[in-house]
DNA sequence: ACAACAAGTGAAGCACCGTTCAGACCTTCA
DNA sequence: TGAAGGTCTGAACGGTGCTTCACTTGTTGT
């Protein structure tokens, strides 16, 4: 034997790895998914299209890897949020809708691909995937909201499909023109009106 | 001159546009834009490839025409119910909602089709523009509700838009799976409470 | 130093699909 | 009936962009 990738040299694969997605995921951002060429994202990635795919067998799979890790984090953080945010079924709800906007409108490109973007196949099935989840941790907040009294009886899982559209499309348009400050800070305390609302909240004294 | 087109070939011509639309429109609801290829469409429609180029212009100047069709008529339905389907405008809120979603149910694959499968950049356009005229006229209903007092002060777009988001994506995943008679009809009466509460509508008593 | 093998390269290959066009086939009217 | 001009056809074309592969460069252990 003349040959055994040393720990450097597997480290190195990592990381070449890591800015390959990166910079997908930036280019993702920028362009959409349409435009997110392999030839545009290892140029980005400052390598070869062959080297691309030493990392991943196909385009797809790099896009899917882009998408369940941007996804992934904000699924988290919103879980997060509302399971521990601190506070009642109903202020967790409130922080979790604010926090979701608040970074949806804080990187509006990425927001806009995750949420919205044309995308071939295998993203839009992951994407189904991911809204499966948001609706789970909508899901369990109303649930738990329901059964402390704060909330009417109601299907939760009808609510939580409904917050997560009516969220996507209330933030859609905004992402796809370029930032507005003032209505963004108009647009947040609405989107949380209505999402209580939406939830049953008894409205605020 | 020895040639002149009769009324006859003119409504023949017309005849068969309207066929190709009408088959394109079957092929959509069927496969998706995605997988809509001219052959596709043309077999459907019985004539050549050729031919559907003597009708429209490109292959996304049909897509746009068969959007436009298919989601003009929901708009124009939805419009009517919600401004002519009678009582005060809470009632009209909930037919207009039951409407739209009995008719989604009905036609899943347009349905689908129309409100969230991936489609070419021309139909995407398109469809942002339709989202909005279902933002316009819900927003209206809900403006005449506050004027009446019988919904509370909101910004009537953000509403409208939730609406739309949220409506849709309810309807989404029932739409992409085979029908399920029994939970449709629990779906909707769920998804019409859902839409009177989002509007911040007093609860039925 | 050198053999052995992996990683990196990018131009060529290839598949797919919208679009075209030269010719076949109709319809009209003198 | 025949000339003029329209309609229809579908194989061939061409652009786009993913994927491959023969080759170069880099790394490891003897």
């Amino acid at each position: 034997m003349a040959y055994r990738k040393t720990p450097a040299v597997q480290d190195r694969l990592a990381a070449a790895r890591e800015q390959l997605v990166a910079a997908a995921t930036a280019v993702v951002a920028e362009v959409g998914w349409a435009n997110a060429s392999v030839t545009a994202v290892a140029a980005a990635a400052g390598m070869s299209v062959g080297t691309v795919y030493q990392h991943f067998p196909s385009k797809g799979a790099l896009a899917v890897e882009v998408f369940r890790r941007a996804s992934g984090r904000e699924v988290e953080v919103l879980g997060e949020v509302l399971r521990d945010g601190g506070g009642d079924p109903v202020q967790r709800l409130t922080l979790g809708v604010t926090v979701f906007a608040r970074r949806a409108m804080e990187n509006r490109g990425l927001a806009h691909a995750l949420l919205a973007a044309p995308a071939e196949p295998a993203v839009g099935a992951e994407r189904l995937e991911f809204r499966r989840r948001y609706r789970a941790v909508f899901a369990e907040v109303i649930r738990e909201g329901t059964a402390a009294g704060l909330l009417p009886a109601q299907d939760p899982e009808v609510t939580a499909a409904a917050l997560t559209g009516a969220i996507g499309e209330v933030l859609v348009d905004p992402l796809s023109v370029p930032a507005e400050g003032a209505a963004a800070e108009h647009l947040v305390p609405e989107l949380v009106a209505m999402s209580l609302r939406c939830a049953g909240a008894a409205p605020a004294v």
